[in-house]
DNA sequence: AAAAGCATTGCATAATCTGGAAAATAACCT
DNA sequence: AGGTTATTTTCCAGATTATGCAATGCTTTT
């Protein structure tokens, strides 16, 4: 059982490296911080190796220890290394430069999200001198059903990923029905409301996640037609989200000029 | 002879890992894709070692060779880990669920804030025992000029949606000279007011915008410098907002905590 | 077409990681 | 507070595992 087993897992790597990357991802499902040993539990290896590992990643700034509880978190270098990736993609940061000017535009608020495994998650936000939500900030996860931004992954982005977090709001939102409003929260609605939104194009809540606050929402799509990222208005006068209102076109046009970049795939050379 | 060396760069980790991690912070240090040969040279590695690291990276998804010609980039596994980083990073979260203790710490009544269209808006309010204040509650906005909060915005926060309001308190100010007593509302004595803020690493008033009652206000700062949030603790002892005293300590303390501490995921050698 | 550059893979050596257990530390309960 | 449990952290010998050189395929250049 030693050396030239390619039988399986053997990816041409190294191992201690292989089992590391193994501890940050069970690290990276977990909502927050946990604790030496119930990494080891999980990754199901001795808490010597997960400490050694954790102490690795710790001076490379990837994990860090919350407030002296001892409990590993996730650092800000794994952010930076997020950043860093994220700005590999053209679309990320044509958005990224655009967005004042859609900000200033429109006279509202406007965010950029992308989809991370917990869910929508805010990676721009420009402030406009209109109704501001205080409660948010850089960094946020949105909710998939009662949100405008998380609605427009629904209906623009593939089902694969979104499925786990999808049931969850789902489980979540029968126990509480008064907080989707709008929303009966069976698979046949949420059907029809992905293609109420698609035939539209663009998603929108009023007051729903955010009392007293409206929102749209529209994708920007890869060459593939799924969202690669999600642009949102926020505001508070019910105009907005009417189809035709200005910022929904605005809104639309913006999303439209960003997507399905212009690249050639002549970039062999 | 490398066994009980603390000498240096050891980490209590894994040595593997450590060069690994290397390797990682090379290629996100790069804008785009990276040659295994380029790396080798940047890392001082020989090519082959980088050749397996790089394999584990890939099967975990953090790095991926574009299209055959074996130029290796960060992958979506990166922009994955980053975002559940970002998301854990949620600053105002945060810091609300931390302001408890900053008040019962400090003794003081403590309060957090970020920038709303109409101004400093306060979002969480933590009452200390003594002194208190007046009406003031959540969703107050503050002064820019005046307060301790709107001071510490002011030195820390971009500047673009500051304009507006900055500029009108100006007017206001000029016409109402008796308000800001250590203030002369010039645009050049407002940048020295922001660099000596900016130089202590707090912002302070006694008195002025609610007479009797001292304040210091210090930034929660986010990836790109800017203050996402602003924490300040209000008492009555002028001592507060002196240099070094213990509320200026927790209060910095306490910011630079839950502040984005930029990165560096690479050391030398 | 030949050559040069580059990524990839074997292989023996020894350096490195491993994992159990002890030491230090923090948390907990009475 | 004291005593006790449950953590996290460090130590150590052994052997698995990473390492670097050199050889092999590829692709690109002249």
């Amino acid at each position: 059982m030693a050396r030239g087993d390619k039988g399986e897992g053997q990816t041409g790597g190294i191992q201690s490296l292989d089992a590391a990357l193994r501890l940050l991802g069970a690290m990276m499902e977990r909502r927050g911080p946990a604790s030496l040993s119930e990494l080891a539990r999980e990754c199901r290896m001795p808490p010597s190796k997960v400490h050694r590992y954790l102490a690795s990643f710790q001076h490379a700034g990837l994990v860090e220890q919350a407030g002296r509880s001892g409990k590993y978190d996730l650092g800000p270098g794994a952010v930076t290394l997020g950043l860093s990736a994220l700005a590999r993609h053209d679309f990320v940061n044509r958005a990224s430069d655009a967005l004042p000017d859609l900000c200033t535009e429109s006279g509202l608020t406007a965010l950029l999200s992308v989809w991370g495994n917990q869910g929508a998650t805010v990676i721009r936000w420009e402030r406009a001198a209109s109704p501001t939500v205080t409660s948010m900030g850089l960094g946020t996860t949105l909710p998939l059903l009662n949100s405008a931004t998380g609605r427009a992954f629904l209906a623009w982005a593939p089902p694969a990923p979104l499925r786990a977090i999808r049931e969850a709001e789902m489980r979540h939102a029968r126990k509480n029905p008064a907080i989707a409003s709008d929303l009966v929260p069976t698979q046949r609605d949420i059907d029809k409301l992905v293609e109420t939104i698609r035939a539209q194009g663009y998603a929108s809540v009023e007051g729903r996640f955010i009392p007293g606050l409206v929102a749209i929402a529209a994708p920007i799509l890869d060459w593939q037609g799924e969202a690669q990222a999600v642009a949102t208005l926020i505001g508070t006068d019910p105009i907005l989200v009417q189809p035709g209102s200005e910022a929904v076109t605005r809104l639309i046009a913006f999303c439209k000029e960003l997507s399905f970049a212009p690249m050639t795939m002549a970039d062999a050379k």
